[in-house]
DNA sequence: TTAACTCAGATTGGATCCAATATACAATAG
DNA sequence: CTATTGTATATTGGATCCAATCTGAGTTAA
């Protein structure tokens, strides 16, 4: 008799569960910045002991979603305007960088593949898959480089700002502005022009990052308005 | 009575203690790739539980200097040439810009000190030492830029690879390159020119790179060899 | 009144214990 | 003799327990 060998998918281990869905719940900003994350608060949510999820909250401080201080707790990160603003700038450097890499690789089927999330973006009424929707299209892209760390870093530095962008992204204007840019982009890409789809993709972060810094700002100050 | 309020070093917790010290050992390579990292082992030598060194090495996993397999343990992460050259690439992006922000903001100060790293680097006879000069000489330069996120990505990744670049660099003549190198990368800053720093940071970089990637392919050969 | 002190509860960090899984080796059937 | 199966040991993942520290309310003294 012969089976086929099916690869018992190992159920993963309760720290990455919770590592996965505390990433997912702070990227999404469902977490405000500055919430107090609870050990054995979290580890009844999730039916464990504090252990797994301490090493969780280790592996997010590691990524800089949270700040820790012994004996006081884990809190979500808090980030600056400047550090926002640097991130961004990071993420323009890097990201542009990878398309231009990416574009003379660029196969039929991961151009439509691309294609489909700019549909996507444009078409879903649901503004809370954005965000995702967003990630899934510029990394269709990116996937044509072959720079899988490159890749990786991109997706931890986007991690630590997409709850801003994701806020902006819903309000202002900021989704009819993405969505021309995204196709401008894309554009360039099918057309196999390289060093135009990494100035617009460059363009395209940097006008995100100014008018979210605009949208944090305003945010604070109303913050600072009603604690008086 | 009024003293004054020092601010009693707390000692780090365990965890961190133990984070670093595994950290160092692997940059400095001195945990061969592929090495087994067992819990009990390492808690008995820093005369602790394993719940610590469990912690340790969750965050030494998300900074991809190890790698876990469910119930089979952790090793010490091993790269491929490619992995090694596409973060040698990607330090090369990074640093080269980084540098170009610095050099406009350089001071007096922070140049004399790039120089002492510099001579510090040419004089010292302990090549053990090498690769700690090398670092501090470049992120005395890259400091000024101002730019703490880019500096701490850069320092990751560095970390990724720095055991080849250290072995690398000890062997062959790639520390008499390197001296040159370096000299001419801080002739560049010291005159002001940002440009022409970047262009050389960014070629210091791919030149380790390619005498890198010989060098490890060489290594590997004789292993190859002396395996049958 | 206000600042310093005390003490109880809450919370984190770490140690020890138990369960789940892998690995190596012995036993056995063909 | 070889391949498979059973079993003992090692190792990891997780739960529970204890110690160290923080926090905040109440108390006292100037």
């Amino acid at each position: 008799m012969k089976l086929e060998t099916v690869d018992i998918r190992q159920s993963a281990s309760a720290a990455d569960v919770v590592f996965e869905a505390l990433r997912k719940a702070i990227i999404e900003g469902e977490l405000a910045e500055g919430e107090h994350l609870r050990q054995d608060h979290i580890a009844q949510m999730f039916n464990t002991s504090r252990i797994p999820v301490r090493e969780a909250l280790k592996r997010l401080e590691q990524e800089g979603l949270v700040a820790n201080e012994r004996y006081k707790g884990t809190v979500v990160a808090a980030l600056s305007s400047a550090e926002v603003e640097e991130i961004f700038e990071f993420r323009a450097l890097l990201e542009s960088e990878v398309i231009r890499l990416a574009v003379p690789r660029l196969s039929e089927e991961q151009l439509a593949e691309a294609y489909r999330h700019l549909q996507a973006f444009a078409s879903e009424p649901d503004a809370s898959l954005w965000g995702e929707i967003n990630r899934n299209f510029h990394y269709s892209l990116y996937e044509a480089a072959g720079r899988p760390y490159h890749l990786q870093v991109i997706r931890s530095s986007l991690d630590r700002v997409d709850r801003y962008l994701r806020a902006q992204l819903t309000l202002t204007n900021g989704m009819t502005r993405a969505r021309a840019e995204h196709q401008a982009i894309y554009d360039a890409c099918a057309r196999g022009d390289a060093d135009e789809a990494a100035r617009l993709t460059r363009a395209h972060i940097l006008d995100a990052s100014r008018s979210l810094l605009v949208f944090i700002e305003e945010r604070r100050a109303v913050a600072q308005a009603e604690s008086h």
